[in-house]
DNA sequence: CCGAGCGAGTAAAGCAACTTGACTTGGAGT
DNA sequence: ACTCCAAGTCAAGTTGCTTTACTCGCTCGG
């Protein structure tokens, strides 16, 4: 009976692994359901702007990124039809980027997919071994934080 | 009383944001530490050489990218020091590429670092929960991988 | 033997997703 | 009216990878 390699692994490296294998297993399952014109990046923009939308210097804070990089983003997304640049109401040269409905209706089907993936873990690894791992993250980020949540940013 | 945003929020985005603060946290030390000179990526290259070495090809298998780009990480190590080029026991036109003591130096102070980051962890959350995050994220694994672990890597 | 081909390594160019630096412009303050 | 700030944008530079294409040792079938 050999020794678990994950069992001295470091809770770091878990981490890692365990993200970027659920990430995967969303992005595939978003391909499947004919979602594969948008990487992950752009659900953290469409994340950014649910609601009120945002100003483009708002959405380059919360993304973590440059005001230009943030620029380019929406550029590429209103290109493809998933966000407007609207007159910002409070005037100057601001510029409010809101989501379309082609956005919405991706933002509800990445929904579905990530709750869908949710309950097929739950169901294996059993409900309160899940509920666990949720608690444990939510208070591992609580102590690393106190309470401004940073932005999740697409790079290590 | 406010509901907590962490209590419904995807645990894809729980392990993302987790991963990225544990991460972040690392490389703040590691820093402090004086190890400013390398990225986590270079760490993934340690782990995949640590013990007896391997070929570029091996290195970029175990990384997950093109041996060109592992030749490109190896070309950069070897001219800091890090690593060396060996001829490979077995001839060929293969090359054994081992670290070096200044790595192994490194290692052990990531070990440490590491070791001390979730020493801290644990008492501030419990040893309980914390070893609860461990195994749940174990199980999460294997339940997504089967046997094989793939590489860790630097992206989403 | 020997030459055809395979696998390791490398060189060069391309590309994506950022950054830095420099500029334009609307509005606020004085 | 003048100045200045902040938002947005244009352009160029950087990084870290990939794709394409090659060179070089070795093995193996004929």
């Amino acid at each position: 009976m050999r020794t678990d390699p994950l069992a001295d692994a470091e809770l770091t490296y878990l981490m890692g692994l365990g993200f970027q294998l659920v990430l995967g297993e969303f992005v595939r399952r978003m391909d499947a359901a004919g979602h594969s014109d948008l990487r992950p990046v752009h659900g953290a923009v469409f994340q950014a702007l649910k609601g009120h939308g945002a100003t483009g210097t708002e959405l380059a804070e919360r993304l973590g990124v440059t005001k230009q990089a943030a620029g380019q983003l929406v550029d590429d997304l209103e290109a493809r039809g998933y966000v407007r640049r609207e007159p910002h109401p409070a005037g100057g040269r601001r510029k409010l980027v809101v989501l379309t409905e082609q956005a919405e209706t991706h933002l509800r089907a990445a929904g579905r997919v990530l709750h869908g993936l949710e309950a097929e873990l739950g169901a294996s690894l059993g409900e309160a071994e899940l509920a666990a791992l949720r608690t444990g993250l939510a208070r591992l980020i609580r102590e690393l934080t106190g309470d401004r949540l940073p932005a999740l940013r697409p790079q290590w």
